[in-house]
RNA sequence: CGGGGUGUAGCGCAGUUGGAAGCGCACCGCGUUUGGGACGCGGGGGCCGGCGGUUCAAGUCCGCCCACCCCGACCA
């Protein structure tokens, strides 16, 4: 708890965002660099993140197992381009029980290949295909600069491994993920998200094509906020993923993965906060509703807080907390509240209970505006209601923000000052990775995906001029 | 790993020519307050990042380590 005010977005981002996750109680500084404790309230998000993406998995066919932590060495070397991607930021494991190990372990990056090896053992035949495993866990990848949530030595994600008779199949099950992601991030978390395809420079080390959601923090930066990888055979190769076709023939599987991680509750705050903390998007709010009850004494509280308790009652279905502390006046607990970014607060004092009315305040619409007196009758309702009105205003809001900040510059001039200045630029682009290199180096802005939709017809590429057939975005990114 | 910076109470910081470790917030107690961040009084809390050196005397000067932050290269 805290009486300073936060940082204002517009003086400095970055530390508002960190002021904020702390301030908010979602998380907190480990011991070891880079690695963060994730608080009750964050983790509380992040189960909410989880209930509903599960919910879509398993309605699409998939069931949750568990790999282990350690993966022999030798797995990642199997994948050529996955061990050149994966092998600067793992974290090894030499001694066990005292003992120099005769194989190092790997601590996971991510399970392509232990879960590889395992499909290989498990399939034998067509009919145990398609094969489609998710498995919520933890990985680590040794990075050189982390931040809370969106980049840690360690993170908490879902990965999805699924392996296929077809590359039709595992080519539609990528995509089926991706839609799945995209409908998580507009339909749960509010977060307007752009799906796409991955340049060949920024794709997955070891697929044949990387797709992902990309969605605009509140500075204009880029956010990868989940990810879908068509891997083709790379890995059913490596790892001797086959099954006997119907024809009694031998064949190489198809395979695919897909995650997301708690880099997205960085993407819920940098997308909806606003200088008065986080706004959390009722869907997955921790808290969708706080109640403050306020009195000035005893005989007003024994009046009041009976009224409470009904109203507690009438809003079973969604979560509620009544803030009963007595240490602190309703005016602070209005800015903490607010500060923790619950959508939807409650005040329920004499007047309200003399006119059986409560108080409710939007925490998307500040101040009197967003200020209403509902009835106490038919609570359930009302409160629905604007629970679904603050989801709809916060995804207006944000994909808003993010639609006039996309330009699409005339030449390679304009580019430049678009993606320092101003926000991210769709352009034509030939698909030589050597125009993306040059965009990256002079101007530190990459390609984050090419849209899966696409104005159609050609124009010349935005960096050298040949004739192009897609565009793409450029911008600078998490 | 290169360039820059910072380490003093839980957090944010001050500490002058070397001479008794402080301030604000938070925390604890009592009282008055309570519909937009209350106030008064009284308290508790420190290996001044570590090790070594100079000195009668080191938070302060010197050396060496360590950690963290920011900017690069790398990245969900």
């Amino acid at each position: 708890m805290s009486n300073e005010k936060l940082t204002p977005r517009s003086e400095n981002y970055s530390e508002w965002y960190n002021q904020i996750i702390q301030r908010a109680e979602m998380a907190d500084y480990a011991p070891v660099r880079g690695c963060m404790v994730v608080r009750p309230y964050g983790w509380a998000l992040w189960e909410n993140i989880q209930q509903s993406l599960d919910r879509m998995f398993k309605a699409t066919g998939h069931v949750n197992a568990a790999f282990p932590l350690f993966i022999p060495m030798s797995f990642l070397e199997k994948e050529k381009e996955h061990v050149e991607g994966f092998s600067p930021e793992l974290a090894v494991v030499t001694i066990g029980g005292g003992e120099k190990l005769e194989e190092p372990l790997v601590v996971r990056p991510t399970s392509e290949t232990i879960i590889g090896y395992m499909y290989s053992k498990w399939i034998k035949s067509y009919r145990d295909l398609p094969l489609l495993i998710n498995q919520w866990a933890n990985v680590v990848r040794w990075e050189m600069r982390t931040r809370l949530f969106l980049r840690t030595l360690e993170f908490y994600w879902q990965e999805g491994h699924t392996a296929h008779a077809t590359e039709k199949e595992a080519k539609e099950e990528t995509l089926r993920m991706l839609d799945i992601y995209t409908r998580f991030a507009i339909e749960e978390a509010a977060v307007p998200v752009i799906p796409g395809r991955k340049s060949a420079s920024e794709k997955f080390a070891g697929a044949v094509h990387s797709y992902s959601i990309e969605a605009m923090m509140g500075d204009t930066k880029a956010l990868q906020a989940g990810t879908s990888h068509l891997l083709g055979q790379n890995f059913a190769k490596a790892f001797n993923i086959q099954y006997l076709d119907e024809e009694n023939t031998l064949q190489y599987c198809w395979t695919t993965s897909w995650g997301v991680s708690t880099r997205f509750i960085g993407a819920i705050i940098m997308t909806h906060g606003d200088d008065q903390g986080l706004i959390m998007p009722p869907r997955l709010a921790p808290i969708q509703v706080v109640i403050v009850p306020i009195y000035k004494n005893d005989e007003e509280r024994s009046k009041v807080m009976p009224v409470v308790e009904k109203i507690k009652t009438q809003l079973q279905n969604f979560r509620v907390k009544v803030d009963e502390r007595t240490e602190v006046t309703p005016g602070f607990k209005f800015n903490d509240w607010e500060m923790r970014g619950v959508p939807l607060r409650l005040e329920v004092g004499p007047k309200d209970v003399e006119k059986g009315s409560v108080m409710a305040a939007r925490r998307d619409i500040p101040g009197r505006e967003g200020k209403s007196f509902l009835s106490q009758d038919d609570l359930e309702t009302s409160v629905a209601n604007l629970l679904s009105a603050i989801h709809t205003s916060l995804y207006e809001k944000a994909k808003a923000f993010r639609d006039s900040h996309i330009f699409d510059p005339k030449d390679y001039e304009e580019l430049k000052t678009v993606v320092q200045e101003k926000g991210w630029a769709l352009s034509w682009w030939c698909g030589d990775p050597a125009c993306e290199a040059k965009v990256k180096e002079e101007t530190k802005a990459t390609t984050r995906c090419i849209p899966m939709e696409q104005p159609g017809g050609h124009g010349n590429c935005i960096v050298c001029g040949k004739e192009a057939s897609e565009k793409v975005y450029f911008a600078k990114a998490y």
